[in-house]
DNA sequence: TACCTTACATACGCGGCGTATGTAAGTCCT
DNA sequence: AGGACTTACATACGCCGCGTATGTAAGGTA
């Protein structure tokens, strides 16, 4: 007990003396091989679609094996659950930086709207958030992360009812069946054969259903 | 499209003359086992999910073996193809039985989206039209079928339309959007941890979402 | 009756998943 | 510092499920 600070040096040393490489600590290359994972199954995904994504393959692309794979993530709807998660919070900061840039309420939420049809016509969100994820997860509103997307169009809803420009309805109910009428609309519009014209209906139509929601329209 | 009539009329010509006897007619067979191997197939699927059900054990099931099933369905996503279809006929049978007892034709558009909200309820349809159904075989609106509850839907519209009860927007359109919105209030429905309360909301929202279709509300 | 076609069953190979095991590198505790 | 323990992967193995190629028996046809 008695010579207990004699050697109480810190052993975390200066870690970065300018060259890094070989020694970096260990939770940054966890991350970035986590990050080499995700990023290599999200490829996959969206290319092959989830079942026909091989491990052993996309794995090996991002110079890992299937090891690395099981062991960060449990199994492959694990990777597939941290895809997702990852994708949802780019959609959802996506969404509210088109939102805070409109100029009323009313404008933020049919932006964010159009936004999210936009969005989903990118065959990458198409594949993995809305056909995949939900066939193998499970419906979304149950996903850990909630669908951050769904909540930026509930506050955006709330904003509306709070200043009276919409009829006092349930936000989170609004925005999930405004939130599947979109999706649908992107799925139509992503498989015709002419997806311009097929764009305009359905912005047509979505623009005379959310017309219901305001107080005097 | 016309090849289809055609094998169809060709061969039935000879089919019973007169005496088939102890054997059934052979056609009438075919039709047996693969009648039985849908329904299989459709258990199956409805239970285990489509990617988790086993071919070798659902054929089994029906004292078959995989052999019937390639013959007749070519792989397993035929086989749910058939299977969809199977379902989405039923499914139209049911939703046009219902619009054709209601009272004004809006009040028939009404009650198949609601109509169209507890089918989604039921686990076999939600599991196989509305989670494995798109993801496997992709957009619904691209299936042969062309999904038939979807043309029930869109001609109810189209009545309220010519009846001037509706503003005069897109017949097809407006099902779609429809129903996804209905869709994803069934699956949010289904999931819930008080789906009474939520269908509450759901169909609250349904209702001013729709008014906003209306001529006059 | 003999031939041909059809409707299956059987047999086989391959690829993918999950797990059990090995190993080197990092971390902690005197 | 040094060892013991833990972590982060790679490697190896077995199982299962799919698709296909092949066999076979039962209609149908002349």
């Amino acid at each position: 007990m008695a010579e207990k600070m004699a050697d109480k040096i810190a052993p975390e040393m200066a870690s970065d003396t300018g060259l890094k490489s070989a020694a970096r600590p260990r939770k940054e290359m966890i991350a970035e091989t986590k990050a080499k994972l995700i990023a290599a199954a999200r490829h996959a995904f969206a290319r092959q679609g989830y079942a026909e994504a091989s491990m052993d393959d996309f794995t090996a692309g991002a110079g890992l094996t299937r090891g690395a794979l099981y062991h960060h993530f449990g199994d492959k709807k694990g990777l597939l659950m941290a895809v997702i998660m990852q994708m949802d919070a780019e959609m959802s900061d996506r969404l509210s930086a088109i939102s805070s840039r409109a100029e009323t309420p009313w404008q933020a939420f049919v932006d964010e709207c159009v936004a999210f049809i936009e969005m989903s016509l990118e065959p990458e969100i198409q594949r993995i958030m809305l056909l995949d994820g939900p066939a193998v997860l499970g419906d979304p509103s149950q996903w850990p992360n909630q669908s951050a997307c769904i909540r930026a169009t509930t506050a955006s809803l709330q904003k509306l009812i709070d200043q009276g420009t919409i009829r006092p309805v349930d936000a989170e109910a609004t925005a999930r069946l405004v939130n599947g009428a979109t999706l649908s609309a992107a799925l139509w519009i992503a498989n015709a054969e002419d997806p311009d014209a097929v764009s305009k209906k359905a912005v047509e139509v979505f623009l005379t259903l959310v017309s219901g929601l305001l107080v005097e329209r």
